[in-house]
DNA sequence: CTCCCGATAT
DNA sequence: ATATCAGGAG
């Protein structure tokens, strides 16, 4: 079977499994998205679902981030991982946000990634969520682990692969692919022990019981 | 390439 | 004890 034919029977197979896929992050409003998606780095949606609630009640608005104390933001992430590097992050972005884009989350990837620790996996997420634009594909750690097992890419390189998944898909499907793939990851093809006499795409798997 | 880094499953 | 979890920057 074709890379493309392969592709799409993905696609269709898993969109049937989950018929409307959204975030498994909880979040309101671009910014909050934008917040969680930032702290979901090397750390479970569970566990940054426990922590964005005591993080919004604390700072409601972007401005509320802008201005507080760095170490106060540390204290709120720190369950997540890597909270000196978010805090510091989330606090320039707001500053930034604040000052250049006028207290508004800029809706282009051009813009977003401006923003400190913003790339494009949450570039991807924010667009494609909070604005119904795509204008990537977010390769987290799910996608880069399927698209490699189920034989769409050869490289190890986000930007790499997802440049090899873009054209495999129609644009307006850019932001479930991201979704689909997430979850079945999760749920059927983790990275340790992946399900594969459980699988629907086991037929179609160049990896099947291989790693 | 390295570093950032806590929580959980195995 | 080790691998992995919705990554990003230097």
């Amino acid at each position: 079977m074709r890379k493309k034919e392969r592709a799409k029977e993905i696609y269709d197979r898993l969109a049937k499994r989950y018929p409307s896929p959204e975030p498994a992050l909880h979040w309101s409003t671009p910014w909050e998205l934008l917040v969680a998606t930032a702290l979901s780095a090397q750390c479970t949606d569970e566990r940054v679902n426990m922590v964005t609630p005591v993080f919004f009640e604390r700072w409601p608005e972007i401005s509320d981030v802008a201005e507080a104390d760095v170490t106060d933001i540390e204290d709120v992430v720190r369950s997540t991982g890597f909270f000196r590097n978010k805090a510091k992050n989330l606090k320039a972005a707001a500053t930034r946000i604040m000052e250049v884009y006028g207290g508004e989350v800029p809706k282009t990837m051009a813009e977003l990634i401006t923003l400190g620790g913003v790339a494009r996996k949450t570039a991807s997420i924010v667009l494609a969520n909070a604005f119904g634009v795509n204008e990537g594909i977010a390769v987290d750690t799910h996608v880069k682990r399927l698209a490699f097992r189920m034989g769409l890419t050869t490289k190890t390189d986000p930007i790499q692969i997802e440049k090899d998944l873009m054209p495999l898909y129609p644009r307006e499907q850019w932001g479930d692919v991201n979704h689909l793939l997430v979850f079945f990851g999760r749920e059927v093809c983790p990275a340790r022990k992946p399900k594969c006499d459980e699988c629907e795409l086991n037929d179609i798997c160049p990896k099947k019981g291989v790693k």
